[in-house]
DNA sequence: CATTTATGATAGCATTACTATTATATTTGC
DNA sequence: GCAAATATAATAGTAATGCTATCATAAATG
């Protein structure tokens, strides 16, 4: 996907920001930074006031993109799902059978993430560690109704809708498609974290891809079919 | 279960709380009053300032039990998992056949919690519930190696390892036991919240309970085994 | 009933999560 | 090239948070 991304960026709700920072030199260096940043020192000792030191900007200054460090993981998350979106759609582009296509999926939002460079101003590796760690810090609010009623989990909720359209076409009855994808996603994520920091709460050794391997398999029996790699 | 409890307590890490908050009045009524807070407030606005108001006693008083909130939540979570433990252990006294016992296991691990009043000041259901929302704060964090390290986390791994050895009775080649635990009940966990809040990612009709049906589908075809119930 | 121990009341302090104000750059439109 | 609009910086301020410290009082215990 090199270089192909420079020539266009990808759409985040605009209601999570007040003013878009793919704008201004500005707003570019506060997520830049922020990745840097939350990745660093986690998201609760994440604050403004730090970020306007790290980038020799100014507190204020940070608040006119955004209205809060929540909006601004807001930004972060869907942006990351967008891009998960385009991941895919490339991904599969003029693959036709949909077990191989489901399989490529399935690598794809269950993998370990590089840094791939289509973006300047976003790490995309240390993107995906942020949205393992602190994705759910996004939604496990006490405004989570009034955040889906603006649409924020939007770009989330597509991409589950999508891959989920491939799995009925390989088994039009199968009962969960959501449930399942959702699952796995989630579910991806957790075993990455444990891995790393809850070893006995998983079987992925490092190094070999347990977590992708494990997750094509729950996924190809669950809905009865077989896995074109198997 | 019931009144089986009220002659005993269960185990929690010593070293979550400063003093034991099963050992006096204040305390079971600041963790019995946490749980009603937490569970209305949400854990992000939750404060001892408040709590100490609710109880009519004193944030000072509160910091004498628990360090932090963190550390308030480590010990509600723990003690969820020490229950749930118990559940098990009882629930699937006596029953000789591993398939049923994984059956009833998964049952347990990701049913809908309804109060069971076992223990006077703990609320079983409201605990579920930020358990499903709060839970994974606990350990999100960049404390987690740290908290690890001082066995916070014992209960829930040891619960997994429970689980995961009858999955092994039944299947002992099958490599990936402790994955296929801890993705069902952090699954099952996301799927009760999606259900209430983002529907779209879920399948979960609010009444009937498809998220058992599809844990326990997913479970016995990943390890190649007959679902008793089906 | 003296003493330890637990609780309560109050105060204080650094940090957080903002908002407001005013000053200074920078951009842009003509 | 300059006025006017717009974006950023600097500084200050406020209420709430996450504690800690001190001292007084109540309750339990030996």
């Amino acid at each position: 996907m090199q270089d192909l991304f420079t020539s266009f960026s990808l759409q985040v709700n605009n209601r999570v920001y007040i003013k878009n920072p793919e704008s201004s030199a500005l707003g570019r260096k506060i997520v830049e930074s922020s990745i840097n940043l939350i990745d660093e020192v986690g998201f609760e000792a994440f604050t403004f006031r730090k970020l306007g030191l790290e980038i020799h900007s100014n507190e204020a200054s940070i608040y006119r993109y955004f209205e809060s460090k929540y909006k601004l993981l807001l930004y972060l998350t869907s942006w990351y799902w967008s891009w998960m979106e385009y991941r895919i759609a490339f991904g599969l582009a003029n693959i036709h059978s949909p077990e191989e296509r489901l399989n490529k999926a399935i690598k794809l939002l269950t993998e370990n993430i590089e840094l791939d460079g289509s973006f300047e101003h976003i790490n995309e590796y240390k993107l995906n560690r942020i949205v393992i760690a602190e994705s759910s810090k996004s939604y496990m609010t006490k405004e989570v109704d009034q955040n889906n009623k603006e649409g924020f989990f939007a770009g989330y909720k597509q991409l589950v809708g999508r891959v989920s359209d491939i799995i009925l076409e390989i088994n039009p009855i199968y009962k969960y498609p959501h449930m399942l994808i959702s699952t796995l996603i989630e579910g991806a994520h957790h075993q990455r974290f444990f891995a790393q920091h809850l070893p006995r709460l998983t079987d992925a050794v490092n190094g070999e891809d347990a977590i992708i391997e494990f997750s094509k398999e729950v996924t190809f029996k669950a809905i009865g079919a077989k896995c074109p790699t198997k």
